[in-house]
DNA sequence: ATGGCTAACATGGTTAGA
């Protein structure tokens, strides 16, 4: 790797206090230059401050207590920070951005939805229709954009360990798949797609039932990159290494390289 | 079989995740 290479990594951790040995870990054997946490749990005042600086990270972060929560850490100094979607007024922690190394790096953690005819789903389409306009108002600002994070959105039944049981359940349903359209069309490139990838390849599997054994998982953790930025990514893949540790995340790690020169 | 498991908050059982 040259020293223009630069890895952005996504990671939805479920609690980052549970999991910050699993996040030094797993930085330990590799260089991400940023990355991007979701679900971290952790109200601001008892963000692991002092851990994050020992793993060489600094950043920022915007939580609340018991639920959703995100954070952007990078080994170099971050600008312009932003907490959640301005000019929506969203209760819950769910998006953090920065810039890095003069790539705009959105962090997002789009909301589960939990069934297609619960309020909850209702509030995930009206909270991606705002992020859409986030997105295209950040697309014009920033030629290296990276949308990164949960999406709680598998994109196509590639994606989907067993499409015919999922079939218009949350996750995959019609409305939620063409919001994600309606993103990329914006001018992303779901960066994973754009390399030979094995199939059944899949970035979280359910606690329950023994998903990840079976490999029944779904791939909703997603790294999309402006056009600019999708030219210069050389390798993206998921991590399943640290899900096989002892007391997991349900998610596995996403990282995306690019060549900056 | 609408369960299975994990985490927060709490200290038993509910809420939420996906």
């Amino acid at each position: 790797m040259s020293e223009e290479t630069f890895s952005i990594a996504t990671w939805n951790v479920n609690s980052l206090k549970v999991r910050v040995s699993h996040l030094e870990q797993w930085l330990a054997s590799r260089l991400i230059h940023a990355v991007a946490l979701q679900e971290t749990k952790t109200q601001d005042e008892a963000f692991p401050t002092s851990d994050i600086h020992r793993l060489g990270l600094g950043g920022d972060w915007h939580g609340q207590r018991t639920y959703n929560g995100v954070a952007l850490l990078a080994r170099e100094p971050l600008t312009d920070v932003v907490k959640g979607i301005p000019g929506y007024d969203d209760p819950q922690a769910r998006v953090i951005a920065g810039t890095v190394r003069g790539i705009r790096i959105l962090n997002v953690y789009v909301p589960n939805g939990q069934s297609v005819d619960s309020d909850k789903y209702r509030y995930k389409l009206e909270w991606l229709a705002r992020l859409q306009d986030y997105v295209h108002a950040e697309l014009g600002r920033h030629p290296r954009l990276a949308v990164v994070g949960d999406f709680n959105i598998a994109p196509t039944d590639q994606d989907v360990h067993d499409p015919k049981a999922w079939e218009g359940q949350v996750l995959v349903s019609g409305p939620e798949r063409a919001a994600l359209s309606n993103l990329e069309r914006l001018g992303l490139v779901d960066v994973f797609r754009r390399f030979d990838q094995a199939p059944n390849s899949f970035s979280w599997w359910d606690y329950r039932a023994a998903g990840f054994r079976r490999n029944a998982g779904l791939r909703i953790d997603l790294i999309l990159a402006s056009e600019t930025l999708a030219k210069q990514c050389i390798r993206c893949e998921i991590e399943k290494g640290p899900r096989h540790w002892e007391r997991p995340s349900d998610h596995a790690p996403v990282v995306a390289s690019f060549d900056l020169t």
